[in-house]
DNA sequence: CTCGATTGAGTTGCGCGCGACTTAATTGGT
DNA sequence: ACCAATTAAGTCGCGCGCAACTCAATCGAG
């Protein structure tokens, strides 16, 4: 009952800046936010160029690859890839063996744009400005982290 | 203008899967997804139990300093804000001395979820699954990436 | 004291992100 | 061969998250 709060920062504590996953929630967006002004010369928001270096890597994905791919469900993909279609990037295609898939292939203008994209990868690298060991330590915390809470 | 792609895990590939955004944007999630469950308890979204840490943190927060500590604009925080007063956790009183300002209050039935959240902290942290070091590095790593991020 | 600039909160529009659901196609056990 | 269960994609509702904007209150240079 005490609502003046002098608490230790140990395990557990309810103080804010304590907590990794604001850490987390907060550099996510971050990024994100970072990301914004080199995606608009794309076109592209930050899930949609994450969607296009899926099938810049390799063309020809269904929806539920991509999904696993990136961890996203149809619900958020379908209305997605239906805006990277209106814009001309992407085409989708029953497959004619499993007509349940759809499968999405690079337009031509889909395909160019990745000539455009091959900044950005550097400038945000430059911008995270993090050394090597640092970028290799955050990646493999974020994807232990990833693992241990998504199976438990 | 090559389209078969086998680039080596350099600086700046477009491979989604050597790059830390996506990891952070994974990891991000994925926990937040883990909070869902226990959050439904509180009947609070993760945005909203983060203002809630705040207001227990320390009651009486006027919407700027909650946008400050968070780092979310008020056309995030208002609508968000409302739906806490809807719910009868919070109260909301313009400043007598800046009419500009609003400031938020526990009521005593937001005041008392403090005690039902208690728990929180340590499942999501047993989850987490990180040893206190890796759970320091975490958080420092993802401090600095924020913060140069942001003044960039 | 005045009035243009700044500040705090809020609204609107849009794109996620996901849970819950629907529909259609395929699978597999009997 | 049948049909119940599964699977793939999509729709709907809702809550963020932010840019662009409005409005009212306050500040501050002259």
């Amino acid at each position: 009952m005490d609502q003046a709060p002098d608490h230790p920062a140990e395990q557990g504590s309810l103080l804010l800046q304590d907590q990794l996953c604001f850490a987390l929630y907060a550099a996510s967006r971050a990024v994100t936010t970072r990301y914004r002004p080199l995606l608009d010369e794309l076109g592209l928001t930050y899930p949609q160029y994450l969607v296009m270096l899926v099938l810049w890597q390799q063309n020809g994905v269904s929806v539920r690859e991509l999904g696993t791919a990136l961890h996203l469900e149809s619900s958020t993909l379908s209305p997605l890839l239906k805006r990277l279609e209106a814009a001309g990037l992407i085409r989708r295609e029953r497959r004619t063996d499993d007509e349940r898939s759809v499968v999405i292939h690079l337009t031509d203008a889909g395909a160019e744009l990745r000539t455009k994209a091959h900044s950005v990868p550097l400038a945000i690298g430059e911008a995270m400005a993090l050394n090597p060991e640092q970028d290799a330590t955050a990646k493999h915390l974020l994807r232990l982290l990833t693992a241990n809470v998504t199976n438990s």
